[in-house]
DNA sequence: TAGTGGTCTAGACCACGGC
DNA sequence: CCGTGGTCTAGACCACTAG
């Protein structure tokens, strides 16, 4: 609260991030250009070396630079901004917009090293989601005991299998007979499908294709 | 190469970042569970506290951990993972498929302070995406003379609007006779829809929604 | 081979917020 | 209040790589 008038104000290096940033977008550095290198930078900007180092960064993390040891920082062409969502764990999902969560269990079948098992996902009883799903015992064999009734496959992977990365891939697609019966949507009707893979260090975890009802859209931030 | 035998190996924050992360997994710390605090840490592994500060800052922003002053450091209980795409340009887009890019300004007006264009995105002469996009010259006021022939709305944003933040809702929608003209494609085939809004510091930039051919898959690395 | 970013360290101060 | 994470500093060594 009191701060004395005259007390050195230290440079954080949010401060630094946001100076970049300002000469990035007013073209004071202009696209492709080379930057000074940290140390100037840091003795221009009076902090140290590794503020600056920590700002640019951040900045390089979020695709408005691009740095390489010895040829130095640029600024990028086209920043290329990335998107980001949280992975949907449908429970959380459903419960979020207020409904009670239900799931049921369509099918399961062991076929050698494949579990195969087919789920229903409900909120307030109306049909949400249906879900395909496969599952390497190989990587995971604590899935051949389990029965996903009192807790979905889906949530099961979660808490037991944790993964070091993976894909999704959304897409549109009409409507197949599958989705018809258990989504009680209308043929061919407008669907949100999404397949995704999971991995661990040893291999293939989980493959699911997920079909979404009617209605429900991906939101990303930016 | 010739790394003496008796030389003492630093460990790095990737170090730290990866026997968190298996301690993590192996439930050791287990779920919602307090870990212990950056001193100690430092002290049982060796190295500085700086350094077991940025292996665990890189876990709490990939979701594993949450952290706050005082209270300390826990597992997240369900590690809610984060999936990441870039931002698409259509250009780069379809020109890293291999094909050529080219696109039609199919229609431009201005009402008071708002511009609504509408463009079509070709990859090699077929339709790739429909835009129909408005544009706030409140706060954009440069795209009152450009026309986006040269270059489309959408890499002309790109360049000249840098933006804070914003959204992106994908939906999975029947075409409708809009896309079916300039898309070519059947009534009411699933398309892929998406909407975008982008903001700077002093509001709204450009809101558009792009419709795109069948077959386009929106892809996210987890 | 020389210049640049990447990282570690030891110490320090501070802001936040449970207690 | 006071422990915890958040950050800054000054100095150092290293890995990578362009020229």
């Amino acid at each position: 609260d009191d701060v004395p008038a005259g007390r050195d104000v230290v440079l954080g290096w949010q401060d630094v991030q946001a100076e970049a940033l300002r000469r990035i977008q007013t073209r004071a550095w202009p696209p492709g250009g080379l930057i000074p290198n940290e140390a100037a930078l840091a003795e221009e900007l009076g902090c140290a070396r590794a503020t600056v180092n920590r700002a640019l960064r951040a900045l390089a993390a979020d695709g408005w630079l691009e740095r390489r040891r010895r040829a130095g920082t640029r600024v990028t062409l086209s920043p290329q901004r990335r998107a980001q969502m949280s992975v949907p764990v449908l429970r959380q999902e459903i419960e979020e917009l207020g409904k009670s969560y239900a799931h049921q269990v369509l099918s399961r079948t062991v076929k050698g090293n494949n579990l195969a098992i087919q789920t229903l996902h409900l909120a307030d009883n109306v049909p949400y989601a249906v879900e395909d799903r496969e599952i390497n015992l190989t990587t995971l064999p604590a899935a051949r005991v389990a029965g996903f009734v009192d807790i979905s496959a889906n949530e099961w992977l979660v808490q037991n299998a944790p993964f070091d990365h993976g894909t999704m891939d959304y897409s549109a697609e009409p409507a197949g007979d599958f989705e018809v019966v258990h989504l009680s949507c209308a043929a061919d009707a407008p669907l949100m499908i999404l397949r995704r893979e999971t991995f661990s260090e040893t291999g293939l975890i989980t493959r699911v294709r997920m079909a979404y009802a009617p209605g429900r859209a991906v939101r990303l931030e930016i």
